[in-house]
DNA sequence: GTCTATAACATGATAGAC
DNA sequence: GTCTATCATGTTATAGAC
């Protein structure tokens, strides 16, 4: 299913094909409808899932052990850059692909899509506020993160070029810095 | 064409046939490589780049008529809440879902999406520097509000909610705030 | 010159041999 | 129970009839 992944996140769903899947995961292909009685779907819905929640370790990874509410987002985004330039722009979020390809085609799927945003932003929500955020504006911020890095892979990866990831790391600390002039107790 | 610019925002370059878009045109089957000798390939570039192209009217239609940057801005992610809700969410990015698909896997493709993201840029920050902002600043003002806006499509198509993209206008008003302050000739 | 019919191939899915 | 061989279908692309 690691091959579903990596294939699913390159080519998208709907340009990966089972075959090219057993291929490079070696195994037969019969046994994928042993594992997966549901087909390609059920494979896409337990990929979108698996890898998807597997991405909520980046916010423990980043975010929580820095100093602060700052220095954590600029991390976070510096990580970014970095996996784009170490992969060479193949590498961006490991669900985004899939999720505008079935947000209006497949209703399962997009719903495995949402499911797995919903976990981040509430993770991220409870991360952010144990600087003292909060609860809405803690939120606030994980949109905003969100938002910024799905939309600079977007540009990334097109462009072959880091500057956009940049530039959402630095809008990201800017509202960040709203943010807690504005809710946190002094 | 128009049937295939739909088609392949909804469903993608991969999950979009042909016959697809002959049908929904409308148009005999061979008439298609009379137009397009290049086939789906060149159907696909020329979809990306007409479609892409068209939509820098969008700045001229918010930015430029506004009385300043700040609620330019909020009347372009104003304009992005109203179209998901008036296309219950299928209307998003044109480029954006085939731009994920082909940056690694089609190069002639992924230069389209490229140069089309460039003409945006460059278009933006032409629009945003009308208002007294340095060219550097309004780059990084226009290179915000995309991302922002990309971003913002992927999760409000997902989730089918626009709450992430008031976040993401709110966000880039942060920005478009810091960079006033900084870069304007007082 | 326009379009129908078909070729050549890949896809997702299954049945049935081991 | 594991996997090979095959099915039915859909794909892109191209002939060739009108």
């Amino acid at each position: 299913m690691a091959a579903g992944a990596e294939l699913f996140r390159r080519n998208g769903y709907a340009g990966t094909g089972l075959k090219q899947i057993v291929s490079e995961a070696g195994a037969p292909f019969g046994s994928l409808y042993h594992f997966f009685p549901g087909g390609k779907e059920q494979l896409g819905e337990e990929v979108i899932r698996t890898s998807g929640l597997a991405y909520i370790a980046l916010f423990d990874l980043f975010i929580v052990p820095a100093d602060d509410v700052v220095s954590g987002i600029e991390a976070f985004f510096a990580a970014g850059i970095a996996t784009l330039e170490a992969t060479d722009y193949v590498e961006g979020c490991p669900i985004a692909t899939v999720a505008l390809e079935v947000a209006s085609t497949n209703e399962p799927l997009r719903k495995a899509t949402a499911d797995v945003f919903t976990a981040w932003i509430d993770a991220g929500t409870e991360r952010f506020a144990r600087f003292g955020l909060g609860r809405e504006a803690a939120r606030t911020l994980t949109i905003t993160a969100v938002n910024n890095l799905e939309g600079a892979f977007v540009l990334c990866r097109s462009l072959r070029d880091t500057e956009a990831m940049a530039v959402a790391g630095a809008a990201t600390v800017d509202v960040a810095r709203r943010l807690l002039q504005e809710h946190t107790e002094l």
